[in-house]
DNA sequence: AACTGCTTCAACCGCTTCTGC
DNA sequence: CGCAGAAGCGGTTGAAGCAGT
């Protein structure tokens, strides 16, 4: 395939393990540990670089290695912490004991990728799939809209059209702000900001969505970079109905919006799923994702692990916070 | 039985990160 | 600090197995 082959060269072995090639590679690892993988086929008197000695050994061979399918709680921690981490596959691994990278990697795109593509989420940032056009056709039967249209007067069909308008906008701006976090892995990245900035330019009739401290500081040093003014000002004040449902009424909580009146519910692991019943008028893939445990929010090479990177003051404050970071 | 298309997963490749000097 | 070798990692491949015809 174009590839210059790491082993061949030698005349090492490649291809599929012999049991005869396993024995001597448990029997040898048992008695002596690895040591160094580079020496170790020779002393083990195999005819194989100690890359595939390695790889056989931690994807196969391990005593310790779970066989058989991935039970419903390992696939949802799997797509917990994909939703977090990406396809960093050895750091997923390390939360499910017995499972290797390779194997959740296979599993991930044979089976869960297909699964969330079916139920109409982005695998890539576990966000349903929003277009502006769906989202409106979401929306609209949230607001009753025929049925306002025959009884109300135009300035009040107005006003409803307008929320609903809102509503698909925020909602598809808060998309963008979570694909562009999920795509960037680390926060210090000007998409981050110019979606933020986005985002705050939206009004939320339910309190700011994002702290204000945050919106001036959102990573930490990065900022003095852009002139990121919010853009509230420009934007015209609006008052909501208080009867009608809002779409983020619905969605997990981000950042000072993790409250006890959030529709919510803190699970013992430190992520959130949505109090039920949901309204059936929404898509069932907005109350089924999951959100990120803000103490694993600490993902950029820039983090100490003492702070996230991107909701500091935000949750050292919150109680929920250092619960989370205790887990 | 034979063929085809699809799925699964072990193994490989090459790039990145880590570690020791 | 810089370098080299080792180890780790994630994307990709292809053989094997399975289901449908």
């Amino acid at each position: 395939m174009g590839r210059s082959p790491c082993c061949d060269e030698n005349g090492l072995r490649k291809g599929p393990w012999t049991p005869e090639e396993d024995k001597k590679l448990v029997k040898y690892i048992q008695k002596h540990g690895h040591g160094s993988w580079i020496t170790l086929p020779k002393l083990a008197g195999l005819n194989r670089c100690g890359k595939s000695c390695r790889l056989r050994w931690t994807n196969y061979l391990r005593p310790d290695i779970k066989r058989g399918k991935f039970s419903p709680e390992e696939e949802q921690i799997i797509l917990n912490l994909h939703s977090i981490h990406g396809n960093k596959w050895s750091r997923i691994a390390r939360h499910l004991p017995g499972r290797t990278d390779n194997e959740i990697k296979n599993f991930w795109n044979t089976q869960l990728k297909k699964k969330l593509i079916e139920m109409d989420i982005d695998p890539m940032t576990h966000c349903p799939r929003t277009d502006f056009l769906l989202t409106m056709a979401q929306l609209i039967p949230l607001a009753n809209l025929k049925e306002l249209m025959d009884r109300e007067p135009w300035e009040k069909q107005a006003i409803r059209l307008q929320e609903v308008i809102q509503s698909a906008k925020f909602q598809y701006i808060q998309y963008l702000v979570q694909s562009a976090m999920a795509m960037a892995g680390n926060s210090n990245n000007i998409a981050d900001i110019v979606a933020i900035n986005l985002l705050s330019s939206m009004p939320s009739p339910r309190g700011t969505l994002l702290n204000p401290s945050q919106l001036e500081n959102p990573t930490q040093g990065s900022l003095e970079l852009l002139d990121a003014q919010p853009l509230n000002d420009q934007i015209p004040h609006y008052t909501p109905s208080p009867d009608l449902p809002y779409p983020w009424d619905f969605m997990p909580p981000m950042g000072n919006e993790i409250n006890q009146d959030s529709n919510f519910t803190q699970l013992s692991h430190g992520d959130y799923t949505p109090k039920s019943p949901l309204p059936p008028s929404l898509p069932p893939t907005l109350g089924e994702r999951s959100i990120i445990n803000p103490a694993d929010a600490c993902s950029s090479s820039s983090c100490d692990g003492s702070t996230p990177p991107f909701w500091p003051d935000l949750f050292l404050d919150d109680p929920l916070f250092s619960q989370a970071s205790s887990i």
